[in-house]
DNA sequence: CGGGTACTTGACAATGGTCAAGTGTGGTGG
DNA sequence: CCACCACACTTGACCATTGTCAAGTACCCG
């Protein structure tokens, strides 16, 4: 497929003068990443911003001693690493695949011109980065207000709800990944499963978890603490 | 002071245009409210946007169990509440003022209309966000990656700096608020300042602290840079 | 089939929250 | 000017949740 129907298809670039999305594939580099490879790391110099054409990549950041903290992971047509175009010059978050991915960079420069000439590029782009704050908001809601079990309830409903499957979910990412998405680790979430399962709230096989009692995993998600 | 030379200084309004500067201050709605005054609820329906003139606004979220995790303090020029404005139609968290204010509202439509017709409008908002994204990361990184002392420690650091006060730090909000912004409670910061104390770290006054051994809290907070 | 990664499980420790009871302290009204 | 009240803050005893460390098991890929 041409770069230049890839671009129509984003949200990003919806609505643009054809004259630009012409010109945006000018500037455009086009790669594509093996499963685990760096984008950037935090604190790097920024030069663009990215957009994810297929795969998965996950923005985290790491603490001093290791421990990962995922705060958004990006699928097929979701634009990732623009704040340093606007505020400062470094990333504050790091950048890795999950999977073989294609990317697409654009650099900064030739962007910001871009920007200034089309503002329906610019409104876009504040649409991107509202939902983007919408979400921290929500992950930062989770993490300082709801306990772990409650986190694990509202993104299994959030799973189900957005695959329309509402009594059984597949989990498109690892366990591990998971956890870390959660704020928590691996042997915490391996505990949380298990205490759900006997609790008959869950089935868990494998990456395929079955919703038995969706009603409770639901008021759990609200955040109310309830037997645990 | 009028409204035209008040909105000239706000960072939001900066390189306008002179006849866009004057459409504003045709739509904006000028208001002042006391102490502990809600601005808006999470949930809310969103009809604008806001920026502190004078004062002080808090913006937080509150788990169903009413524990309060402050998102952010906004202080004079500084906007508040645009996600709605591009993403969604509700807020996401609520906003209360901590001491007498006065806030600039702008309503959405009438907003929106100038932003696609001056280009530096949007990209002055761009930037906006884009500092509350880095923010906002920031702020999970502590949650989720630091401990409270650690995040303490930051916050004295970072008021020192901000200050121009390296050895003393006056607290410019309540110490049941500052555990909030620092997603803790009041007696565990409490117990934290009287540690710190006790290892000879700092010597608390009141909302005066003194910072006695600035090296090692800069250790302790691993990274410096805090923004809240 | 082998090797490495992902995941699970158990015993333990610690961070931080809950509840309850003080101790200021500032502002208001008598 | 002082007494009092409300509210902010502190302190203590307790315990729930979650992280750490150390093995052990399952499972996928070559």
């Amino acid at each position: 497929m041409r770069i230049r129907d890839l671009m129509g298809q984003m949200p990003l670039f919806h609505g643009l003068q054809e004259q630009h999305l012409e010109e945006l594939t000018d500037i455009v580099v086009d790669q594509t990443l093996g499963r685990g490879q760096t984008i950037f790391s935090g604190g790097d110099e920024a030069s663009g911003f990215y957009v994810v054409v297929s795969g998965k990549v996950k923005v985290f950041m790491l603490s001093p001693d290791g421990k990962e903290q995922i705060l958004h992971i990006f699928g097929p047509g979701e634009a990732f690493g623009e704040v340093p175009m606007f505020a400062g010059g470094h990333f504050p978050a790091s950048a890795e695949t999950l999977e073989k991915s294609r990317i697409f960079f654009f650099p900064r420069r030739d962007f910001l011109a871009l920007l200034h000439k089309d503002p329906s590029l610019a409104v876009n782009m504040l649409a991107t980065l509202s939902r983007m704050l919408r979400q921290l908001t929500r992950l930062i809601e989770n993490l300082s207000l709801k306990e772990v079990p409650s986190r694990l309830a509202a993104y299994l409903i959030f799973l189900s709800d957005r695959d329309k499957t509402p009594e059984e979910v597949e989990l498109d990412i690892a366990k591990g990944q998971l956890a870390s998405l959660l704020g928590t680790i691996p042997e915490t979430l391996s505990r949380i499963l298990n205490k759900m399962s006997s609790q008959g709230l869950i089935e868990v096989q494998g990456r395929r978890i079955r919703l038995l009692d969706r009603q409770t995993l639901a008021e759990m998600s609200e955040g109310g603490k309830f037997l645990f």
